[in-house]
DNA sequence: TTAACAGTTGAACAATTGTTCAAGTATAAT
DNA sequence: ATTATACTTGAACAATTGTTCAACTGTTAA
């Protein structure tokens, strides 16, 4: 046995496999941390139902708050993600913070998740 | 006080803010919460590592275990979470089970997730 | 100054998540 | 029939997450 690592399992077609497989480069570790980060930011109902707001404009927290249903404390905490992220940024306005949008992909990215969704639920489920 | 509500905070700019706030319609929840399971199911480092590979073609369990450096259960419980969310499918080979992309839309979405993360980070970190 | 408003922040909590472990199924070879 | 391989599954565990609560900044108005 010529295996480099014995603690993972080794299927015995990887004498054929493997002239395939080690030709594969993936990226590094950190390619793969920052991309799951950033879907991981999009991964929650409250962050995409901000972002759906902010396609209208700017809002101030207190809006978004309204609209939502939801305490001022915990959009601000979901502000700060998206923020931290790059997906919206803010300007001041007298006692008001005014929220927008920091990203032209976003809209994209969601539109071809919401024809992913609507292809496996078929447009009604 | 006029408010529907009143256990979530109102700003007094509300006065101002409503006519247009009230004229934004969003979708209903259930598209909220299935777009937020789309992402979380691309929010995570090892799901990705596994649709980068199943980029190159069909692979098996096994060597998607390799390759990652990772148990064959571990793998295993992500693959079923990648055919939930119709991302990859399967087909059975002798002992093997061969796992491929089941969506065209994954590999634009990531793309732009990587523009999105390039000017984050301006090409270098 | 005082009070109210708009928003932020940190700790705490329940709820969810990813991996490991052990035991299971199914196919193939002996 | 027995054994080994390839993979799946459920329970368990630590680690992470989203919201609430309370206390805290600034800014504006009285």
């Amino acid at each position: 046995m010529l295996h480099e690592h014995d603690s993972i399992p080794l299927c015995t077609a990887h004498e054929t496999h493997h002239d395939v497989i080690d030709k594969i480069k993936l990226p590094d570790d950190e390619h793969f941390f920052d991309l799951a980060e950033f879907f991981s930011v999009m991964g929650d109902s409250t962050r995409i139902k901000i972002l759906y707001l902010l396609f209208e404009g700017e809002m101030c927290v207190c809006d978004i708050s309204e609209k939502l249903s939801m305490s001022m404390s915990a959009i601000s905490h979901q502000l700060r993600v998206l923020k931290n992220a790059h997906l919206v940024k803010f300007r001041k306005n007298g006692k008001s913070v005014l929220y927008s949008l920091d990203d032209e992909h976003v809209k994209i990215i969601i539109n071809m998740a919401n024809q992913h969704i609507n292809e496996i639920f078929g447009g009604r489920s």
